[in-house]
DNA sequence: CTCTCTGCAAATAGTTTGCAGCGGC
DNA sequence: GCCGCTGCAAACTATTTGCAGAGAG
């Protein structure tokens, strides 16, 4: 998703234009990779040091719900990266050393829901973990 | 897992048969659903009101080390459940309402592999969540 | 008797919330 | 000027750790 069309969902959904609120979208806009608060107060912190974590909590919420972000739970913190636009449903290898994320055209679910008949399924998980090519070289 | 492998792992790793980690195996052993600590305190608290948090979260951890346990995040908490011994890699169903799971004869790694050139792949997860369909009638 | 396990208490990490002032619109 | 946004401080939740005594082998 660009910049450009999180601000337009975040002006539609009658929450303001800040100066945080920008610095935030431009850094996922431009930062493929599942960033946790700390990983944006960290990387936001020569720009706007004054930032508290306590605003990249709320407005990483707000924009999570709003479908801006995407979220995932990993090593027991809670991660961000922009939402894809991209046709089609699909998944993410995620690097483990560096945080890379690779999009994977494929998801599980349609052959899944064949095993389950007679359950209501409202929402599934898939990832992959490891190193690309780059890091796995480095080891 | 059985109760009886569980603890047959334990003694081989030099670790000893307490009341705790009896009563720990023997839930786990007749529970299928992934239990947080606090959801093993509550199921203990009769028959072991005296086993505190710390020692719970202690062993979960040494048996999930040991492979007795499978460990998951769900709603940000650590949840566990005995390790299922069948053939063959499979993954899990698993009921919001209920804690019910139910095992999925399906691994998307190999289709998922093909698609990671030159990427090393250590771990993935694959999680399906829903309503069983005594949960789904009920709702 | 030794060495592990346990409960207690305190510390830690990540995250959330109440409040009063600041700042978009 | 109004109402939402922000920083501060404090609270909260899940989890971990140091320590000294209790208990398994």
């Amino acid at each position: 998703m660009t910049f450009d069309k999180a601000i337009r969902l975040i002006r539609e959904n009658g929450m303001k234009r800040t100066p945080s609120r920008e610095a935030l979208l431009r850094l996922f806009a431009s930062d493929g990779r599942y960033l946790s608060a700390a990983d944006v107060r960290q990387a936001l912190a020569y720009e706007h040091p004054a930032m508290s974590l306590d605003t990249i909590y709320r407005n990483l919420s707000s924009f999570a719900e709003l479908g801006i972000l995407e979220e995932t739970e990993l090593g027991g913190e809670r991660k961000f990266r922009m939402h894809c636009d991209r046709d089609g449903h699909h998944h993410h290898f995620i690097c483990m050393e560096c945080g890379r994320t690779e999009e994977l055209d494929l998801c599980p679910m349609d052959e899944a829901a064949g095993l389950l008949p007679g359950f209501t399924i409202e929402d599934h998980k898939f990832e992959v973990y490891g190193r690309c090519p780059d890091c796995a070289v480095a080891k």
